[in-house]
DNA sequence: CGGTTGATTGAGGCTGCTCAAAAGGTGTGG
DNA sequence: CCACACCTTTTGAGCAGCCTCAATCAACCG
């Protein structure tokens, strides 16, 4: 396989992620490759970073899903991004400060640690590849704020329209959506509540409604989305600033 | 002057800020400098970015206040993020992509625009400017996680009370602090109410109830911060993801 | 002085929360 | 294979934080 973009599912994540920001030659290609030789599996629900910690290595997830939390002393939680095979996570190379969040897995994953040290200097050698990355923050800025959006001005049934959506939308971008055009959520009711700034209860009876009007589907912490067109237009989704995508030229 | 950072406020006010994030060789001093040689006074309320432009340029905010936005198309509108003077807006060079939020200034202010091929160019012969953006770009997306946990878990008066804190961290963080303490916030109670996903008529409520319990004074437009540290003890404020600084040594 | 913007107050209502309990599924050990 | 524990979903009842609508007031401005 000449080009990694055709390797199997999850080998060389950050490569295909960080393709769609930039175009490389190929010592760019090979240094990129050369930051994620090995992987490791994780069980489900493990934590791949935790609040505080100083560790300033970089952690790609090359199959499965996980999220950024933060947690309350007082049971509050709020979980603050959700991460698709490709995302990044940890300081980014940063020694200096402790993370404010924690991330775990949301089903079974796999993921390459890269050094801290390695990380930065890769960058620093190759522009292309820093910039590719400059991007990729943007687009996870802009996700974040649509995440403000969402939990300062919809409603309920607009939020987890909206949320689904971006999932649904981010999946399909890192090539795991499923044909039929329809897809699975791992999420239970009290993580989305969690996500959603909602209260587990108020999820379950707004999924109800959402089920009885043919939107879709759940069943033992799986939701099943139908129409992803439909609900779009429920939530005011705009797919847009999901993909800074890169100049046809480079 | 020899140097920049002594310079009177607002000039070069992109060095001061990226100064906090890396140390600079001359070289690359000099090409922070360069960019930003002009800058122009805008009024109160000025679009310095419009939903959906494609101006690949990037602004800085030399002095004053401004803030990013959404606004739908049924009147509801959200404050996405605050900007005091160093901050950058706009696509940050990405020509490709329309921005999807807007921008206005919040009072007077001096901004200086950046032609988008320089500031990427700077970034490709600089890898330490590169860097520091980077390091800003992490700080924003931590400002960001607090707006997402500030809208999903806090109630009303935990979210005013939070927000009031970060803005006077990073006005004292960017040398607009007052020397007493306590500081002047240029928000109206409806743009308070927008940034925090709240109506106008409950921020005014709940401001009431903090002035009457002495956290802070209001009028006019203007609310008034006595006690910093007690308020941040009410918002459960932290302000330790604000500042992602340099190491001691480079 | 009238117009405009922002603050204030009141009444009433809905969204979403709290507390509590029960039901359904799944995994585990005996 | 059953009993038991645990997790998630589901349902009910009651409540409250925050909203909506509307009107008044205060300050500022040309």
């Amino acid at each position: 396989m000449t080009d990694p973009r055709a390797s199997p599912a999850g080998a060389n994540a950050l490569l295909r992620k960080l393709s769609r920001y930039a175009t490389f030659d190929d010592p760019a290609q090979d240094a990129i490759d050369g930051l994620e030789r090995t992987s490791e599996w994780v069980s489900r629900r493990a934590v791949l970073i935790s609040e505080g910690e100083t560790e300033a290595a970089v952690v790609v997830l090359w199959e499965g899903l996980a999220y950024r939390h933060k947690d309350f002393r007082d049971g509050r939680r709020q979980i603050i991004g959700l991460l698709v095979p490709g995302d990044i996570c940890g300081g980014h190379g940063e020694s200096s400060s402790p993370v404010d969040y924690g991330v775990r897995t949301l089903t079974r994953a796999r993921v390459a640690r890269i050094n801290a040290d390695r990380f930065l200097q890769t960058q620093a050698d190759h522009p292309s590849i820093a910039r590719a990355l400059q991007r990729a923050m943007l687009v996870e800025q802009a996700i974040q704020r649509a995440w403000i959006v969402n939990l300062g001005q919809r409603k309920a049934h607009e939020r987890i329209a909206h949320l689904l959506c971006e999932l649904a939308q981010r999946l399909s971008d890192c090539g795991f959506s499923r044909p039929d055009g329809g897809f699975e959520v791992a999420l239970t009711q009290d993580q989305l509540g969690s996500a959603l700034g909602l209260t587990s209860v108020h999820v379950n009876r707004v999924l109800q409604r959402l089920r009885a009007e043919g939107f879709l589907d759940f069943d033992r912490g799986v939701v099943r989305i139908h129409e992803v067109i439909r609900l779009q237009s429920l939530a005011d989704f705009n797919p847009a600033y999901l993909s800074n995508s890169a100049p046809a030229i480079s």
